[in-house]
DNA sequence: TTGAAAGCGATACCAT
DNA sequence: ATGGTATCGCTTTCAA
């Protein structure tokens, strides 16, 4: 420990004295209470300002418990669709009197699980995106109101907002084949081992019209991701006329893939998103996608963690439920 | 107050004496601490979850004071400027250890003042954008650090981060009069009843060609603001051959405008806007921008906080500025 | 108008 | 391995 300057915090206490008065004293000036002279409350406030005083929220939130704090966990603030549900979530937060702590893993594991190590000293609820095991997260948020966000199927023990996109992927397929594509490609999301959800719905609705599947490709999740993946796709299967992405940022990535490969959109290429960000209509051309309401999505997620939270009754897996639907714009 | 279900917040105490055991040994067993009987801690486990106990945060941060949150307010999330600049402090912030609280004011100073009155006793320090009189963010923050972000030239009484764009703006007209343009109009920023200091650089730049200033328009802080405003613009000036804007935002409004009136860009219509943020790169054709470094930004801000936080020697004004460069795309 | 004392809910240190 | 006690910094209640 360094010697010298240790400087160590100061008190109400320490206020008190400066100013010659006791601690309620001191209180009542601060938080603006009456029943306090004039002359008395100013030269606290002297001392106060003189000492760098600064009330600690812990002691205070303490004795007055009436604050309420949620923590946000998302992959990556910078994916337009994270952008919207955060804003969405502090919206619904904002409108509780709530407090929102954000935290951007980067679509890391290990992000995640210190993020978990040290949310749950800070919040009363978590709500958010997780790629963790979901014992691990029980393990680590230990009886905190967790809300999942988008994790697959089932999710055991948590309330979990699922994305039902297959009846809106199965209307993409249904668009493409009625348009004439055959040989309809998809771009995957590549941080999961497995194929995602959206890759099964994408398989279904080939299916249903009797059509094998295309070839896959994995994306990062970002604009670079989505190019590099489209480009290794046509230049491997050149015979492909369509794709389905996993999220809108790969189909954007997509669409400039194209672009370089001397591929018109959508006339050479149809592509089709999912996720309906709002970006998704500033780009040329506009985006098709498989739209999600992420406004109600984060709405949604913030109701639920309010209802664990104050006994009320939970919503259940049928409520939780986000449904996707197909909105054509001008890429496929 | 409701009779019926009022339920008391459950304490270590309840869990204690359910378990037969004393608060300390709950502490042991939820914290994981060694010297505690196996059993022992099962049991004391049991209990919590049965009465669905969640340890204080407040009385735990009250005993280890070791964390420090920071106050991010900002006017609208989904704003992709504002969206790099959180991400940028999200980041910085976690580089330390950092909690961040996000505030969305949607523009509106009512807004601000009710982040500003609850945001004081939850924060450390705070951050962010302010529209509000510096006197009224200092009785509300009452010797809380506090960093403002693109205050204009002066502000005395906060640290604050200025945006030095008067050369980037100068290089923006010096690169439409070299290539040809006369007739220079602006979208400036609708919510401020004067013209902002972008104006202010964009005013000097036309004066130091000997140029006419071309007419200025306002427009909200959105596509639709920046598509509308430079249809009127448009409109009422049609001589206009280059447009200013006052943000990226509205500049990529202004591209659908203009496409919207028969305008190609940048043949018919050239248009700069500010900011340079990654979504210019995205839209056809692609926008040139007076371009900030939102990463440097977020960062430099958490930085300033930091140093008055922990008092370490702050940075001065000279230090504390972010300089914009024209980056040229397709736009112009 | 001011002060003394009693919590708020947890953890840490020191016994046992 | 477990429990007692002090303590963190503040607000609230009650007396003076």
């Amino acid at each position: 420990m360094p010697s010298g300057t240790e400087s160590r915090r100061v008190t109400i206490h320490d206020v008190a004295r400066a100013a010659g008065v006791s601690r309620q004293t001191v209180s009542r000036a601060l938080n603006d209470k009456g029943e306090i002279d004039d002359s008395t409350k100013q030269r606290v406030l002297d001392a106060a300002l003189t000492l760098g005083y600064r009330p600690s929220r812990f002691a205070r939130g303490l004795v007055r418990q009436d604050t309420i704090s949620v923590g946000l966990v998302i992959p990556d603030l910078l994916n337009p669709f994270f952008t919207e549900v955060a804003a969405a979530a502090l919206e619904a937060a904002r409108a509780r009197g709530w407090h929102v702590l954000v935290y951007d893993t980067a679509d890391s594991a290990q992000e995640e699980l210190g993020t978990l190590q040290v949310i749950a000293s800070q919040v009363d609820a978590v709500v958010g995106y997780f790629s963790l095991p979901e014992a691990e997260i029980e393990q680590l948020t230990r009886g905190l109101p967790v809300v999942l966000i988008d994790r697959g199927e089932h999710a055991e023990r948590f309330s979990s907002i699922r994305i039902d996109g297959r009846d809106g992927v199965r209307a993409a397929i249904a668009h493409l084949v009625e348009s004439g594509h055959r040989r309809i490609g998809m771009l995957d999301h590549a941080a999961r081992t497995e194929p995602s959800v959206r890759h099964a719905w994408f398989a279904e609705g080939l299916a249903a019209h009797g059509l094998a599947e295309g070839p896959v490709y994995r994306a990062d999740q970002n604009v670079e991701g989505g190019e590099s993946a489209v480009e290794g796709l046509l230049t491997a299967h050149p015979e492909v006329t369509a794709v389905f992405a996993f999220n809108d940022i790969i189909a954007i990535g997509a669409l400039r893939g194209a672009r370089r490969m001397g591929r018109q959109v959508p006339r050479d290429l149809a592509v089709i998103g999912f996720d309906g960000v709002r970006l998704g209509t500033l780009v040329e051309p506009p985006l098709s996608s498989v739209a999600l309401d992420t406004r109600r999505l984060g709405a949604l997620a913030v109701d639920q963690a309010a209802r664990l939270l104050t006994g009320g009754t939970p919503l259940g897996p049928d409520d939780l439920v986000a449904r996707a639907e197909l909105r054509l714009r001008g890429s496929a």
